[in-house]
DNA sequence: CAGTATCCCGTCGGATACTG
DNA sequence: CAGTATCCGACGGGATACTG
């Protein structure tokens, strides 16, 4: 997704709570974009080293490292290195980053449910246009 | 947040199924964008013209137009034109919108309770790093 | 009023190369 | 192995202007 960038002149939604409309946009915009939900999702089995991640997610090298130091920044997840040679170091998901997988799954889950549903609307909205 | 670009030699995170994933990817990269957030939360109180849609989410002209299409395409918004002038058009959201609502409020509600844990944990981190 | 088209700049993010 | 730095192409998205 798109960054996310704040703006004076906006409105709050009018189905959530007046203010807090820009938390959830500043949440989204943390863990809306593609490599943070897959970060999150390879560690949500454990604790896992750099490559391991790098391989699991298809991130760049260099895109992980931000996606991570993030995550790490928010407080989602932590970093273990170990001062070896060659060196170690291990991501995991904290307490909060793990209450974050819920959530997702309320997205994933209803993903999954109106997947079909989505992609049949689109194939007839596709269609009419081209009458 | 930004547009989410599937690719093929990446796997799935393990907190959810096997191949789905690549559904609830495709699913934020069509919810998880600003405008989009903003603009179901705009309509989420009913239908609404589209300049005052406009107004109330603070997106650009162009965006918003880009957006409602996106929503119409997916089935998420309906859109009705009245023939009038000047013309009046008017945007909902379909029962599938509207079902969508909810999982955002799960991560809304997610944003409120951590908010503060997050802040507090990205001052520290940014401390930590000037010392 | 609603929608489309054009221009244009900022930044996102991949590839590559270099350090500890 | 993990991380940082640099380069650079691609595209997101704002501003503007023009139609029905």
């Amino acid at each position: 997704m798109k960054r996310i960038k704040l703006r004076p002149g906006m409105a709050r939604p009018g189905w959530d709570d007046p203010e807090d409309c820009r938390a959830v946009l500043k949440v989204l915009d943390r863990i809306g974009d593609k490599w943070t939900v897959m970060a999150v999702g390879a560690l949500a089995d454990g604790p896992m080293r750099f490559n391991a991640v790098l391989r699991l997610t298809g991130a760049s090298h260099r895109m992980l490292t931000l996606t991570l130091r993030g995550l790490e920044a928010e407080g989602l997840v932590k970093r273990t290195a170990y001062a070896t040679i060659p060196p170690k170091v291990e991501y995991e998901l904290t307490r909060l980053g793990h209450s974050l997988i819920e959530p997702l799954q309320s997205i994933a889950a209803w993903a999954k449910r109106n997947r079909r549903a989505m992609e049949t609307a689109r194939a007839k909205f596709e269609a009419a246009k081209a009458e």
